[in-house]
DNA sequence: TGATTGGGTGAATCAGGAG
DNA sequence: CCTCCTGATTCACCCAATC
């Protein structure tokens, strides 16, 4: 992590500016809300005739849509320069402005890896009856370059979803409440998100100890997100308004004491990957042993001094031996049985695996 | 209704040629399904090992962007100038092609009305865990000319919604079973879209002898549903095989008889999913609270930060702990009760869950 | 005849490391 | 750049076959 990067601190001004004097490739996620070009011509009115306090914010006043868009790539353009190779990069928008956006991040070759929807559980109906009800906004979220390595958390993912996997259409309510921050009963800001929504991509899609950076911060839930999973967080933003509203707000918030980013359930591809071989050398299983390929099966192999099996002539991977006999892509950690004499009963060879993987865990926890 | 216009049959060759023979401003509503660039490189394999049967079709096959940007431009012009100045168009897409279209459409002058989000109940899972479950597609609903009128039919949306306005998310299963046009097994399109989607836009946005134009014919679902509801219709198609599969299909298909047909289900009948986990998102559960087997039982279970329940050693999700304690198929929501300090009762949690479902009637406040 | 089980499948940008 | 190897990974629903 580059001695220079401003940690988790707001950086007061313009994003295109203040982006372009961090280092180059040293954020890992860049969560964006930016202006949406609403577009909003004149007042509008609930059927009671009382006035709905809509954005009419000077920032998000753009005179037509090719100063919109280069306002787009240049912002887009700072933060792809500051992402690592391996970051992604999430933008949320309505359909004012969210195609424009995700047409640019494609040209500036981000890469495009889900889109997300937010289904608004309670959104502002349509008072005059004249189009459905704009019920949803979208998030795109795309990876810097494509095929490279990225975050996403899956058995995170599942774990909060009823060990289901995670979708792309997310139900959670507005940002209402005790929640929303006010000042004199007014609302600080006219697009404060609900903290859940952060929660949960940051959850999804960074792991302990990375740096998001959010370079439209506002009131600052990207922040406060951050600081509750045990994120590092940069935010940029250039309303004093909005800035001294997030510092007072971030000065109250602390780590969970145990996060959902905890799963219990380990993501096994992110295990170290153990040989074969390594349960010969650690005295678990010796050369010319029997492994058995199911609790019951007859079917039987032998270790070979190499680490390899052997059956009739056939010599090969535990893997490949196991997906040959079976016909079929196999895996020969959990396919393969040794016989233990202690309980006169067959294990899966796996269960060698963990033990050696759990005492190397102790043995580097000092 | 200029008396050259060929209705209620299909015309066999490219769109944009067939267009641009059409007069001009003839057309009330155009719904396009466009190839989707969805730039497929290797093959799919599902856990148990066979293969996905993937989009592979010529028609959508495109070699960078800008081939796909300027057919796009060059079929939304067509399309542009056979539409009436009160005419609409509807397109379909995914995030592979959809904000190229978006804002290709705007560039156009169109004026987006909606977009919508059809939300499948069955998508194909995300077999590797490696991203979010790709479950909606996007559709867009826009006007030729800003300010002009247009036909929503707001009172049919809300009969067919429990009396409640029509929001941008639509839940819909896949096009299956008997509905999925097959030929000796085989479907005969590798994306045919679902009646009750076109039957939802059509009801909704054209009016009774309107004239219903789709580029993109496929095998004829938007003219199934433009005949079910009398409206006229333009089919334009060049693939044989397709046009002979729709035209032996539509010869079958009647105008409704009652109007709205009876087909189409209300929303609210389709029960949102609610994983627990949601519960400790909102704030009205906490991981290490304390969770009741019944009214009285002794029997306790923690929550994880997880959203998961622990009892002795045993984790798992609601329903699944619930099920081991009492050894038979349980449901979490009505079996595990939470004690509620404000009147000292235990109630079961799916009161929470309530709770957030009819959230959507509370008053909004944005 | 009704209930249960097993197989098939859907617009999908679907792995990562070593050699 | 390539190939090869390891080994992790799926949800809802329809339909046919079986009990």
């Amino acid at each position: 992590m580059p001695a220079d990067l401003p940690l988790d601190q707001i950086l007061e001004g313009d994003c295109i500016e203040l982006l372009a004097s961090l280092p180059a490739e040293s954020v890992d996620l860049i969560f964006a809300d930016p202006p949406y070009n609403l577009q909003l011509q004149n007042e509008l009115r609930r059927p009671d005739n009382s006035l709905v306090d809509a954005v009419n914010a000077h920032w998000d006043r753009f005179t037509s849509f090719s100063e919109y868009d280069a306002f787009t790539r240049a912002w887009l353009s700072a933060c792809r320069r500051v992402l690592k190779p391996e970051g992604t990069l999430w933008v949320i928008g309505s359909y004012h402005n969210i195609y424009r956006v995700g047409a640019i991040l494609q040209d500036l070759d981000f890469w495009i890896l889900n889109d997300v929807v937010w289904i608004k559980s309670n959104p502002m109906p349509n008072f005059r009856g004249v189009r459905f009800t704009n019920a949803h906004e979208t998030l795109l979220w795309a990876q810097k370059e494509r095929g490279a390595r990225y975050t996403f958390n899956h058995q995170t993912m599942r774990s909060i979803n009823d060990d289901l996997q995670m979708r792309s259409d997310w139900y959670l309510p507005l940002c209402v409440g005790r929640e929303r921050l006010r000042s004199n009963g007014v609302k600080l800001h006219p697009t404060q998100k609900p903290a859940a929504l952060l929660y949960r991509i940051l959850a999804a899609s960074t792991r302990p100890g990375d740096v998001v950076l959010d370079p439209f911060f506002g009131t600052g839930t990207t922040g406060e997100a951050a600081i509750r999973l045990g994120r590092h967080w940069i935010g940029i933003e250039k309303e004093p308004v909005y800035i001294e509203a997030a510092r007072k707000r971030l000065s109250c918030v602390h780590p969970d004491s145990d996060g959902i980013s905890s799963s219990e359930k380990p993501d096994l591809r992110q295990r170290i990957r153990l040989p074969f071989g390594t349960l010969l050398e650690y005295g678990y299983l010796h050369p010319g042993d029997i492994l058995y390929l199911g609790p019951d099966s007859a079917i039987q192999a032998v270790i070979t001094p190499q680490g390899k099996l052997a059956v009739d002539g056939l010599i090969g991977s535990i893997h490949k031996v196991a997906s040959q006999l079976q016909d079929r892509q196999a895996n020969g950690w959990t396919d393969w049985y040794y016989y233990d004499a202690s309980d006169h009963q067959r294990h899966p060879i796996d269960k060698l695996r963990q033990q050696i993987l759990s005492s190397q865990e102790t043995e580097s926890d000092e």
